[in-house]
Formats: C-alpha cells, structure tokens, sequence
DNA sequence: GAATTATATGAATCCGATC
DNA sequence: GGATCGGATTCATATAATT
C-alpha cells in the first residue's frame, strides 16, 4: 500500500519509514502537506548517546558529565529545530501532538507557543500500571503530558467530538486518559527477548489521538517513529502515515510489526458525527413544502410564547420579525436560541417540535443521494 | 499567634498578609529563611469573547485585571522575577511548588529549570466535577498541573513518605491527585454572595502539599495569597505561613477567613511512621477533603472507645496509633476490625458510621468508567 | 420532614458557512 | 475579508424549591 503523492515538484512517501535525521528529512519534504504530527522525542540529554551539539559534535554516553545549563542549552537548540522543521509541513487546518516527561515537556510546550502554535489542550496520559518509585523519595511518577496544538491560532484543527464521547461511554471526553503501559503481546521484543524499544507507547494512546483528531484518508507524520506504533494504529485506521528514524534496528522492528497490521475495513472506520455535519437545511423548505402553513401558529418550548409562519420563512411573534433563532432569542432575551428545538407545533392536540419536519426532509434528502 | 523571627539584621513576619506587590516584597525578605514556596500566579489566560451555556446562561470568566498580560514576553518577565525573587528566601533545603494550565505552566516549568530549581516531580491535580466543554471544541479541560522544585540539585528537600503513603491508605502516593473543585461552604463569599475570589484553591490540596512537604514549625510563603487557602491549611496544620496579596479586599477576606481556624492540637499533627494496611477508599483522603478534622473524636461501635484523628489519616486512642482499623482491632482485642464499620462521628448528636463518608466519596470520584 | 425536581456554577485561550 | 447569522453545545455537584 505504499504510495507517493506529488505536490509540487516533490514526493510525499506515504506508509513507509525514512531513514535518517528527521530535522533533516522534514526540511526536504513539501510544506504545508501533512495533516497531524505525532512527536515523541527523546527526553533527556544527558542519558542519551544519540543528540548532537549546536555544532553537530556528537554527545558522548553518561560519562560526559556537563552542567544541566548547556544541556538545557542544546535541549532546546534541537527543540526549537525539529518543531520549525514539523511546523512548515503542517497544512493550514493541520496539528500536532508532542508527549514528555517533566524533564521536557515544560521546554517543548514553551518552544510550541513562542513559534505561534496554538495549544488546545494538555492531555494527562495516567498510567493504571506505573513503576513505583522505589526510593521512596518523591511521588510515584504516573502519568505523562501530551500536548495538542494547531498550527496556529484559529487553525481550523479536525476535533471528532461525537466520536471520543462515543468512546468514553457516552460523556466528552476529559484531559486526563487512563491508559495502561504497553506491556504483554502488544509489547515488541528483539532476539534476545529484550524489549526492542525503551520507551514504545501503547496502541490505545495512539488509536484515541488518530480517531480524535484525524479523518480516514488523512496523513500523520512522526519524526521519532521508533518502533511504528503510529504507524501501526495510523494503518488500522486507515490513515496513512510516514514515519522517520534513525535507528536501524528499530526501522527493522517498525516495519515487520506494520506489514502484519491489517486495516479495518470501512464500516468499522466510520465513527459518530454530530448534527454539525448534516446538511443545512433552511426553515422556508418547510414552508415551500406545505409542512406548515404560512399563518399556522408555532409554540414555545416552554408553551409561554407564541408566533406566526410566515410565507418567506420567518415568524412574526410579540411584533418582533425574523429568523425562527432571532425570534426565539428575543422573548427569551438570550444571547442565541435554535429555532429547530425551541418551536413546536400542534399535532393531535400536542405540541412537537419542529425540528422533525427538518429530519423528514433529511430523510428525503438522504434517498436521493448516491449511498 | 502572630510573631516575628529576627535572622541577622531582619525580621521575617510570621502569620502575617503583607500588603503590595510580591516581587518587591520578596526582595526586602532575608535570604535563605522560609522551607516551602507555594505560588499560584495569574495563568495568563487570554480570554476572548463571551462563553455561553447551552442553556445560554453566561460563563463567569476570569477577566480579572491581574491576570492581563500584553504578551508572553511580559508574562515570561514576571515569572523570571518573582521566581529568582522566591528563589532567593529558600533555606538551601527549600522546594516550591507552583500551580498553572497549559496557559502558563510550561513557561513557569522552563525557567524553574533555568534558574537551577530541581523538579522532583509534576503533578496533576485531576478534577473530579471540572466544568465542562461547552462548545463540544476540545477536550473537557479537567486538570491543572502543579511542579513541585527543589531549590538546587542536590538540595535535601523534605518529603514525608510514610505520611502520603498513609494517606493513601497503604499505598505510595502518585503523581496524580484527585480532589473536587473548592465549591459549597468552603468557597468564600463576599457581601454580595459571590463569589470572593476566582479561583479559590481547594483546601484538601494544601493540606497533601502541606502534610507531604513541610514539617510542622515550618515557614511556608505563598506570594499569590489571595483568600488564603495556603494561611489557612497552614495554621490548621501548625505551620507558620507568610502571606503577600496586593488587593485589599482578597486580604480581607483571608485575614477573617484564617482568624477563624483553629489549629490542630499537637497528637494529630504527629503524622505516622508506620506502614498500614490497605482497602479502596484510604480513610486519609476524608481528612484531606474536610469531612472530618484532625483532632475529631471518633466513638466505637458500642460507644465504649474513643479515638481521635490525625492529618495523615491515622488514629490515635489509649496511646495506640494505626490506621482506622488498627486501633479499633487493638482496642477489642481482635485479631483484625473493619474501621470503616467502626467507628462512628457524631452529627447533630447521634453517632454516624464513618462509612457513609467513604461512600460520598466514592460516589463523587465513580472511578469505574473508563476515561 | 423526606423525597424529588429545578436551578446555579466552576481558571475557558470553545463556530463556521455564507454573503 | 469583515460582517452576518444559522444553530450546535454540558458534567458534577451544591443548594433551593417543590411535592
């Protein structure tokens, strides 16, 4: 299923994994052609080999003990590099999640605003299963931060709301995700039964962030794909993905878990939609229609209002005219009102509201059109 | 019980509200003098338009004049002063403790790092009745973050193990708290019924934070006093505290607010060194929330023992210390006592079983839902 | 008085298509 | 591109009002 997309004069390689220095490889990749980004950066300096200084000198193992003030230094140097690499790919509406640790995420979410993403929200990643602290010198550290932000203030950022309340039993969605580690089967080991991946985050956490904030069809980036558990949701879903790392070993582990992985099929794919999604459908039409007849008298929900259809679509109530939203907002002298849900009319001697008639028309609507 | 410590050449004023800005207050206090900072500074909040329910009743935002800031730039010059400013007054084996959103934290957590605070952890306090999303747009905001910082590496902060795993009834704390929003009797008002401060603080979270991080005798500052939550867990638990608050009337408020409370006689403030025993609820969290105080008598089932209440969730009576189950076993004599079903509280005269406290608590928290 | 129902509210960066 | 306006959107809890 791989594939490449042309936008402009460069490629876009779709569901497969590039290696290399991701700062780099987006730098090379067309801008504004990315949906999502998922980032989970290596989150500690000074326990990892593999960061390069300012001048590309590369950092040596635990031994190189240097003052936290130059790591923090170069921390956030490769920071404020791979978030301006990511950024210039995101398309307009696009977004991107970033996960760490206190030791920086506080770094990252500084770096997210200064550079004019704009956060949506922090997401609390709870742990059910964490590792205790076995000092006992501080708080059990059971959770992690996940931070969500659109490429810019009033990006028009893709939120599925009806389908993570769906999720979550019917209530919204809250910030704080109970998830357990990713332990067990799901858990990818090497040859020797190691853990082929230190830090491998569990496929529930990515399937919540892909059907939250991504459509089928849509592309994600990860620029620290590790062992593909982006990919491997992003392909479940029927997104597609394109994932880069440096390392060898875990491209080689990435890429065997991702072909086993099977998409769902497209019924399983479609998830809730609200109303905001349906067709709009003007109040005249009811008119136009015969539903109801100019001069019939229409109800308030709370039966104290009344008002008259009129033979343009709008009502005349306490000689105030207008929209069957500005007539109801004013009696009820609120800043808004849905017309739809606030008017009913008479049938059998009791009142109904007339947002039915617009889902007869809905209805009528939805057999005209190609399924 | 107002008093004044002279160190070297200064006066450090104990259970005292200091009128007017707190950087500059900060700095006319001796160094090195107080063991624990709490500071809950304006979030920064950038508030646009109006809010409505989806029963178009009318958010009551946060448009104070203090939290106005004209840019990050300003907002970060103001965290970098009164940071280096709070910085300063620590004893060596000081810490802090800072309250945000994702407005403001991540700024605050970046310079506590570069001005060499040590984060020892972040903790997410998870609000049990948030206030909902309304525009279905993002996720329900259900969180704030607080980062808890060592005044250096190295610095030999306290942290009463023993305590929080108490009051956790047996197991360690983590890093994850939940506490219900300050509304009801704890929410002070002002002549008019509303509301005296904004965004009043809980008082079960000062008490963890008191009860895990201070000893009593302690000196704990807040520079953002507001109706002082941290002056009035403080007293209750006998440590001094030293409040700085710039509107006259937020003094006002916590001035009568803390003449009010009555600290905790000096056996319930011995917190356990032991280790406990371990069912759902722990018994700690109906201390920390309020429903019953440190010092409070609790009567057996047979009303032939008395016990009384500790801050960490433990009793003491006949001169043994345990957990709620200890010494109502260790009074009977029996191998081991349900607690729970025990001992009882008096309410309007008659003796009520502590139990029905831990059911109001589990109905609030219904933990069972998956998130 | 007890039980039930209605109302109020909380640190909130909360709309989007069409004209 | 700014203005207009249709119309979609809420959970837990405390307290007041009602039965």
């Amino acid at each position: 299923m791989t594939k490449t997309i042309t936008k402009g004069a460069v490629g876009l390689p779709l569901n497969q994994i590039m290696a290399g220095d991701c700062i780099e490889i987006m730098r090379s990749l067309p801008a504004d052609s990315v949906d999502l980004i998922f980032a989970d950066p290596p989150y500690n300096l000074q326990l990892r080999g593999d960061l390069h200084r300012p001048d590309n000198s590369k950092v040596d193992a635990v031994d190189d003990h240097w003052d936290q003030f130059d790591s923090f230094k170069v921390y956030d140097k490769f920071t404020k590099d791979w978030l301006s690499a990511a950024r210039r790919l995101l398309k307009p509406g696009g977004a991107i999640w970033v996960i760490g640790s206190y030791h920086n995420v506080f770094r990252m979410g500084a770096e997210l605003q200064n550079q004019g993403f704009w956060i949506l929200n922090d997401v609390v990643w709870r742990k059910s299963n964490p590792m205790p602290n076995f000092r006992g010198k501080r708080f059990t550290n059971a959770h992690e931060t996940l931070i969500w932000a659109s490429k810019s203030e009033g990006g028009k950022y893709t939120f599925n709301y009806e389908a993570l309340k769906a999720l979550n039993d019917g209530v919204q969605m809250r910030s704080d995700w109970v998830i357990p580690l990713c332990t067990g089967h799901e858990r990818l080991k090497d040859g020797n039964g190691d853990k082929a991946h230190p830090t491998q985050k569990p496929e529930a956490l990515l399937h919540r962030v892909l059907v939250g904030t991504t459509n089928p069809g849509d592309v994600v980036l990860d620029p620290f794909f590790g062992t593909g558990t982006t990919g491997a949701v992003a392909k479940m879903l029927g997104r597609d993905f394109i994932g880069i790392e440096r390392e060898p070993s875990y491209r080689d582990a990435a890429e065997a878990r991702i072909a086993k992985i099977r998409r769902f099929d497209r019924e399983a794919l479609e998830t809730s939609t609200s109303k905001r999604a349906e067709p709009r459908v003007p109040f005249g039409q009811v008119v136009e229609r015969g539903m109801l007849r100019p001069g019939e008298e229409l109800y308030s929900i709370g039966n104290r209002y009344k008002a008259k259809v009129r033979a343009d679509g709008t009502l005349i109530g306490n000689d105030v005219k207008g929209s069957i939203h500005q007539v109801g907002a004013h009696l009820e002298g609120a800043p808004s009102c849905n017309g739809w849900t606030y008017w009913h009319f008479k049938r059998d001697g009791k009142l109904v509201p007339i947002d039915i008639l617009r889902q007869q028309i809905r209805a009528e609507m939805d057999e005209t059109r190609p399924h």
